[in-house]
RNA sequence: GGAGGGAUAGCGAAGUGGCCAAACGCAGCAGACUGUAAAUCUGCCGGCUCUGCCUUCGUAGGUUCGAAUCCUACUCCCUCCA
């Protein structure tokens, strides 16, 4: 048994522990990490702490940085992040949730990924405490002999209890083989890095778990499971997701992500600034109760949730900067700052004017000209201050007109030759 | 190896000879309202030279005055039995 902690020490690894323990859906299990920190307090010794990264999108947006952030607490906190590209475990497809046959990509296609997470994850996480792997290094070279090894460790019966196993299952849909391999390769992940924490969604629950299950026969100690809280994209109902376009991505420009998150619903603002923000948990507090006792506008506490978010990414000026123009556009209803100037060419027009409809087109305001003559006749196509509703109408064209579908939708016209 | 089920608009899902550019739901877009691009309500939601015309219902042929609907072949997916 280990020698007993001093005062100081306890103290270390009980601050470690609240911080962690912030935002979290489950530790599995919770006495695990105390006993982890408690020795890596006294050893000096850093704990390893592992996220696999699908090898295919690497688009990083706000739903990860549930478990960045966490990852970045760790690493605050002194510890050591790996980081796993499954490049390997790509080509065959991740059977949680739906089930599309992925297509396999190059190794160049692999590192040009690598790169496009690292930039990216790079403005979330500290790159001195991290090391990235492509998990093809320990998996591509394993013979079917330790392949076979790897599956005698655990059961069919295991595999089942995996929820959309099971599921499929019950529902007579088909399960292959390989499926299986998936969480195998995984925890397998976890044994040839010698995790001590495993981060990830609450969806990746069994994955996380088999790695656990895994390093004891390869005379490792498990790593404790750390599952963090998904996070609803833009419609309040969905995962967010980048295949289900509800998502803010943290590359996104400024008055986009200023935008997007004026867009979420109100039920799902606590939430984000729970698990997206790094606002402290007195403010955090605060808000809850504004909101909760009706002292606190809505609209405002979303404005500030936009603003912070947007200056996480892009600073607080960029964030003034993304308020201001969504005041302007959305409050005021004036036209906002950037509008993007389009060049019409003076062979598409007839005695210096021009039919709306093709015009919208040639502006791109409008995806059809059947779209264009919808939006005419819904009343949302305005030149300068001028609603136009008549399908039929010519427009005589002045250099620098602002022609506006929507709310959202501005161009500016450019006389071209 | 055998038997059966299926492929419909961005997605899900009706339709089984004419009333089908195809119900309905979701997503999307617009308008009204508002507290924001929330919520709610209303409308739109294949293309076009738009009271009409053209191309779509896995692919290719065929039957018919007329096919998403019937026939033939093919492709893909799924299930069950062995």
């Amino acid at each position: 048994m280990e020698k007993k902690l001093s005062v100081a020490e306890r103290q270390e690894v009980d601050r470690q522990l609240a911080v962690l323990q912030r935002g979290v859906a489950e530790i599995l299990p919770a006495a695990d990490l105390e006993k982890k920190l408690i020795r890596s307090v006294k050893t000096g010794k850093p704990l390893k702490v592992k996220l696999g990264l699908d090898p295919s999108a690497p688009d990083i947006h706000i739903g990860h940085t549930v478990v960045l952030n966490k990852l970045r607490q760790f690493q605050d906190l002194g510890h050591l992040v790996q980081l796993v590209i499954g490049d390997f475990t790509g080509r065959i497809g991740d059977p949680t949730g739906k089930s599309e046959t992925r297509k396999q990509l190059t190794e160049d296609e692999v590192k040009e990924n690598a790169q496009s997470y690292a930039d990216q994850l790079f403005l979330i996480l500290d790159r001195e405490k991290t090391e990235i792997h492509l998990n093809s290094r320990w998996l591509s070279s394993l013979d079917f002999s330790a392949i076979v090894d790897l599956a005698a460790k655990t059961t069919v019966a295991r595999m089942l209890e995996r929820d959309d196993f099971s599921k499929r299952y019950h529902s007579g849909q088909a399960i292959s083989v390989h499926e299986f391999f998936y969480p195998l390769m995984q925890g397998y992940d976890s044994v040839a890095l010698e995790s001590d924490v495993e981060l990830g969604g609450t969806d990746q629950t069994f994955n996380l778990l088999m790695g656990r299950q895994l390093q004891p026969h390869y005379d490792q100690e498990e790593q404790v499971i750390m599952t963090m809280p998904l996070i609803e994209g833009l419609d309040g109902v969905k995962k967010m997701s980048k295949s289900l376009g509800n998502y803010i991505g943290i590359q996104e420009q400024a008055s986009e992500i200023y935008g997007k998150s004026m867009s979420i619903p109100d039920d799902l603002m606590v939430k984000y600034y729970e698990l997206v923000t790094d606002i402290s948990l007195e403010k955090l507090g605060e808000v809850k109760k504004g909101l909760a006792e009706g002292t606190l506008h809505p609209r405002d506490a979303k404005m500030a949730l936009a603003h912070q978010l947007t200056a996480m990414y892009h600073g607080e000026a960029a964030a003034e900067e993304a308020e201001a123009g969504f005041k302007r556009v959305f409050q005021e209803r004036s036209l906002p700052q950037d509008i993007p100037a389009v060049p019409i060419s003076s062979a598409d027009l007839e005695d210096g004017e021009i039919w709306i409809v093709p015009l919208l087109a040639k502006l791109g305001l409008v995806a059809s000209n059947g779209d264009a003559r919808r939006m005419v006749k819904q009343g949302a196509v305005k030149i300068g201050e001028e609603k136009v509703t008549d399908v039929d109408a010519r427009i005589a064209l002045t250099e620098g007109m602002i022609v506006q579908v929507g709310k959202r939708k501005f161009a500016k016209v450019t006389m071209g030759s």
